[in-house]
Formats: structure tokens, C-alpha cells, sequence
DNA sequence: ATTAGCTGCTAATGCGTATTAGCAGCATTG
DNA sequence: CAATGCTGCTAATACGCATTAGCAGCTAAT
């Protein structure tokens, strides 16, 4: 072992008594210099390798060949802290497990951000470049960046639809999506399947995609209900997620709905505990469904009735692409996941009493 | 832009009418060459920077330097697929809190191992380079490995404790684990206290180090108690893990013992299942006690008496350690945390019927 | 006998950065 | 006026590897 403490192929090849080119040749192997390096000469090299135990610099290697086989998670809020774990780990669950299938590492962007305040990418020490590509998780992201994202020739995925830069017509962002689109139309129309005429909805109708999406398929469903008799009516619209129980509850009973639609399990659940700490029955009195939800539920007791945004298989699908971009060169595309529904307990019949009111 | 695509210094070097040097040591700043370049020629530098979005690669940056801020993680089973996910998550979550404080990224391990078979560190494409330093995971290590990191310069630390190299006055490996052997001998006392004196234990006393700890623990207790009239006795051993709930039942009831240890939340939640289901009642006939646990406790319904594992906080001490490790080149330690019991309803009285057997 | 072709290897170079030695040009000092 | 010191920069090099061009030495073909 040299000097440095560390072990290079020149140390190597010294010691087989040939040069470097020709060790990396026999690590490489097979391929590039086939039939070139006699069995004799490999063994040698191999030999000496084995007994030094030397293995290769991934920097080095990387630095030479452009590739090194690490996919970049980068996530715009930290992935851990426990509040935000129950979102974040059926995504990680899904992207490690396909790494790992398609043997690559990953390689957690979550260094402080520099210059104290949001995270960024394009931060003055960008790690990106680290990995083949990368993976992005957030809620909401940055425009700007994004936008330098997809001019640029750097692979990525994004994980939830995005839409495209600059418009309708726009540059497409590669991403894997849920179809929030149609599953949260698909709840409405089990609501006005039990007589749900007067709806209430809690959560914005603009902003981040995946919220714009939801209020897309929950309005959609009220076009054609217009003509019918006693036609599908929003009773309310509360856009401010994460308010206090006893007013939204107080609001959405004024208002006459009987069903209410939540972008945010944790609203539903204090509003749900609200409604039975004053002997209101759900869904026998009111009906509560939330529009999105993963697998483990939260530990509220009621089993909401709801949608499962299938997190893991996003992922796995994004990671796929993602190295289909790497290796293939593939320019990546846009790809939504349906969402299955969540019979749940909370979605019940209209109240007799309601019924007669129209 | 080069015709590479991606900017380099020099791209940036001949936009301010620079040398590539000069790039380097505007962006490296102040500390080396404070003083020797004029703020005139620095915001020259700097403007192209900003202009073009240029941002150093990570990869050359530590090929030249030898640092670049990455700890590594390496787990010897898969981190995330949801079987390991509890046991793993919790240590994710301090390291990457730890990692975020201290401004740096994080590399998960989570190759396929090149030659199908066990993970290995010392793989042909051993990647751990790539980080500065490394955090090693996992309930059982290689030993061989271990030495070999213990006697190679690259800086680690392991979670969970572990046998110096080569005997007890071997090398040692530096660690932060929990105190088993306090917990565990602890709970042992808190089950004379209530009488009990016929024991059953659950889980191997041999193999890997968390486990001969509880096993010593938990043996501590009877060298003292010899003596004494009616001593504590070892009523039964059962060294498997993951055996079938009645036949386990079974054999406890048959050995007489009042109070069983399990080191396995699995093996207690099946055999507790397995009492009630026979009209036993825990822990008035039978009381069940398990060795560690970690804060989400398992959906058994049952609330275990049992201790806690800080692995959270194991986690953030290690990566900081390691920190200290990369950063003052210090040795690294051990350093045991101890474990919170856990008084839950499953540890109670002696039986009174049974107290008359002895 | 000359050429051509093959084999087995090595020298040289590039990847993008950090760092060091040192070169001009100018000002100050002796 | 020469010697010295300082300022502002650059040339050169190292980092460890992959890769290419190409060199010797040999054999086979012309």
C-alpha cells in the first residue's frame, strides 16, 4: 500500500509487474480488450488484487467514465422528520427497492440548504451532478427550477403529475402521477349514488397539481348534474386546510351538507371526532370521505372511506423511468396511476330527513 | 455552454477573461487567497457564475480534494421493503436529521450485491468511497469485514454494540448501541419484585451481540439469587425464535414459569394471542415480558411491559460521531445509551396459586 | 525479403477541480 | 540603480481511473 494509505492500480500493477492501463483492462474485462490480455497476465493482476483486497475509487471511476450507478432522491421538505415520514416512506420504500433491482445506490439529497431558507436545487453546492439522475419528491415545487430541470440535459423524474412549463402547450416534466383526476370524481359519484345532493369541500382549489387535480374531478362531476332536478349543489368551500374542528363542523352543518370531501386526512379526523363528541352519528348524520390516502392509516380508529394513492408503485414506476432516461437515453414521459377506492365506513346513505328538505 | 453540455470552470474562466485557476480560487474564496484578487477581478468571476448557473461538480471537486460531504449508510439487510421498515426507519430518521444539521448528504448502500448472495461491504463494486465516511446497520455483522474496516483507515461507525476485533482485548469497533444487559437485567428484577421466580426466556443466548447482551442480562440475575431460599430459576430456554404460538405456550405452561421473556415482539404477540385465546389471562396467569421494543408499538392492541430502544437517538450519535471521525480524525468510540423501560400491562403479581407451589 | 496482420502490452491523455510554485509588473527601499 | 517585496494572476500538476493510439515482437502471406 502506497504512501496515501490508499490502494490504486498502480500500486497494483506494480506488483504484478505491468502497467495501470493494463490492470484497469483486466477489471474491466471481457469486452473492450477481448482475446487482447492473456490468460497468463490476468491472473496475475487478478491475483494481486485478490490478495490486496483492492477495489476500485467509484469517484475516480466516475469521474472518468461520466457514470457511476447512483440515482439522486431529492425531496423538497426533509423526508424524515416524523411528520413528514408517513408521506415520504412508501415513496422511498418503492425508489430503494428498484434501486436496488436494478443495482443502483441512492444517494439522499438532504444537505442543509445554504443559504438558510428553502430548499433548492440549484443550490452553490448542487450534489445533483453526484448521481446518474434523480428522483424528486415534494408536495409543491419550484417552478424556476423546474424549469431549468427540463431545459437542461440532466435526467430526472418527478414524482406527482406536473404540469408543463409554460402552459398547456408547454415543455412536458417527465413524471409518475395518481389519477387524482378520476378517483376523486369517482367519490362524488358514490356520494350522489346514497342521494348526496349538497356537498361541502374542504381544501384548495388551486396551487399545488395534485390539489388542482382534485378539485378538477370534484367540480367535474357537477356539470352534468345541473340539468337534473334537485341537481348536485356545492353547499360549501372551504379552501384553508388544517383549521380548527368545532368551526369547520359548525360551517358545513349551516351550510346543509351532507357530505363532506377532504384533501386533508387530518382535517377529516378531528373533524369526524368533533362531530361524535356531540352525538352527531357518521356517516348516519353526516357523511365525511377523504380524497387520498396511503395504506396505514392513521391511528384515529374510524376507517375513512377514501382512495389509496398507490405511493410505492409511483415510485417504483418513476425509478424505472428514471433509469430507462439514464441508460437509454430516453427522453421520459408522463405516466398516471389510478387510484383505488377505499370502501371505508364514513360514506352512508343520505339521512331520511335531508332527503325530504330538497 | 461547451460542446460537452456541462459547464465547467474553464467555460467560466475564458467568459470573465480569466484563468480556470483564478475561477477556482474566487469560488473557494476568502480563507486561501484572501487579499490576492482584487474585488474588481472576483466579481468579474463572480458574475459569470451567476449568469450561466454554474455550479462546481461534486465529483471532481472531491476527486481533487478527497471530501465532498456524503455520509454513506450501509444496511446489511434492505433498509425499506416494509418487513425491515420498522426496524429501520427510526435509525433513517436520526441520521438523517443529524446528517441535515451537520450539511451533509446521505448515500444509502442499497446495491444488489454483485455476486448474487449476501450484501457485502467489501463488494467488487464497493462504492463506500464515495462518502467520506460510513454508518454500518444491521442486527448481525460480518466479522471479517469488520476487521478488515477496523484495520483500514476508512472512518465508520456501527449501531448496536459491537465485540472488539479478535477477542475482548482486541481492536474496538467504534459503536453507539443500547445497554441490553441493564434493560434486560432490570426487567429480570422488576419480575422478582412481583414474585415471580420460575422464568421462561424466548430468544437465542448466542450469535450476535444484541442478543448474547440480553441473554447476559438477563443471566446476571440469578448468580445472586442462588442463595436465597426459593431462588429465581431458569424454568425453561427456548433458544428458536419464530416457532408456532401453542407448541411455545405450551412448553412455558408445562415448565411452570410465571413470567415469560421474549427477545422477539413477534414470538410475544403470537403467544399472548395464543394465552387469551385458551382463556389465560395475561399477565394474571401467565405474565410476558419483552426485550426492547421501539416507540410505535406493534397493532397487537396488547401494551407490552418491555423497554425501549432509543434508536433514534443511537442514530444521531453515531453520525456524529462518524462526523467527528471524518472532521478531527478521531478515533471513534463506544458509547452505550440506555434503554427506557416500558411498564405496559402485561408484567403483574405473581399468581397466588402459584405462589403456593414452591 | 518485404509486407501485412496479429498479439500483448504501455505511454499518454482526459475527466474537472484544488493547489502550489512561480512569473510578470510595479512600488518601495537601500 | 539594483535589490527587495508585494500584488495579481497563471501554468502546471495531482487526484485515480478509462481509454486510445500505437509500439515492439512475432507469424503468415506475397
Amino acid at each position: 500500500m502506497a504512501k496515501g494509505g490508499r490502494l490504486t492500480q498502480r500500486d497494483i500493477a506494480r506488483i504484478a509487474g505491468v502497467s495501470q492501463a493494463t490492470v484497469s483492462l483486466v477489471l474491466n474485462d471481457a469486452k473492450a480488450a477481448a482475446g487482447r490480455i492473456p490468460d497468463e497476465t490476468r491472473e496475475r493482476v487478478q491475483k494481486a488484487i485478490r490478495e490486496t483486497g483492492y477495489v476500485a475509487d467509484p469517484i475516480a471511476r466516475r469521474m472518468a467514465k461520466g457514470l457511476n450507478r447512483i440515482l439522486g432522491v431529492f425531496t423538497y421538505e426533509p423526508a424524515f422528520p416524523s411528520a413528514q415520514a408517513d408521506f415520504f416512506a412508501p415513496f422511498l420504500f418503492g425508489i430503494e427497492e428498484t434501486a436496488q433491482t436494478l443495482g443502483y445506490d441512492l444517494l439522499l439529497l438532504t444537505g442543509a440548504p445554504a443559504n438558510r431558507g428553502k430548499r433548492k436545487i440549484f443550490d452553490e453546492n448542487n450534489r445533483l451532478r453526484l448521481a446518474d439522475g434523480c428522483v424528486i419528491l415534494g408536495r409543491e415545487f419550484d417552478r424556476a427550477e423546474l424549469k431549468r430541470l427540463v431545459a437542461g440535459d440532466y435526467p430526472f423524474v418527478a414524482v406527482g403529475r406536473r404540469d408543463p412549463i409554460g402552459g398547456p402547450t408547454g415543455a412536458p416534466v417527465p413524471y409518475v402521477g395518481a389519477d387524482y383526476v378520476a378517483a376523486t370524481a369517482e367519490m362524488v359519484r358514490r356520494a350522489k349514488a346514497r342521494g348526496h345532493t349538497k356537498l361541502a369541500y374542504v381544501g384548495p382549489s388551486k396551487g399545488a397539481e395534485s390539489s388542482v387535480d382534485r378539485w378538477e374531478g370534484f367540480a367535474s362531476e357537477f356539470a352534468d348534474a345541473e340539468t337534473a332536478p334537485g341537481g348536485t349543489e356545492l353547499a360549501l368551500h372551504i379552501p384553508e386546510v388544517g383549521g380548527k374542528a368545532l368551526p369547520m363542523l359548525e360551517a358545513i352543518r349551516a351550510s346543509g351538507a351532507t357530505v363532506v370531501f377532504f384533501t386533508e386526512m387530518a382535517d377529516a379526523v378531528i373533524v369526524d371526532a368533533a362531530a361524535r363528541s356531540q352525538n352527531l352519528a357518521v356517516p348516519g348524520d353526516l357523511s365525511i370521505v377523504v380524497l387520498g390516502s396511503h395504506l396505514r392509516p392513521m391511528q384515529s380508529g374510524t376507517r375513512f372511506t377514501t382512495f389509496s394513492v398507490p405511493r410505492e408503485e409511483m415510485a417504483r414506476r418513476a425509478t424505472q423511468m428514471l433509469c430507462e432516461r439514464i441508460e437509454a437515453g430516453s427522453a421520459g414521459d408522463q405516466l398516471v396511476l389510478p387510484c383505488e377506492p377505499v370502501e371505508g365506513d364514513t360514506l352512508g346513505a343520505i339521512h331520511p330527513s335531508d332527503r325530504l328538505d330538497t
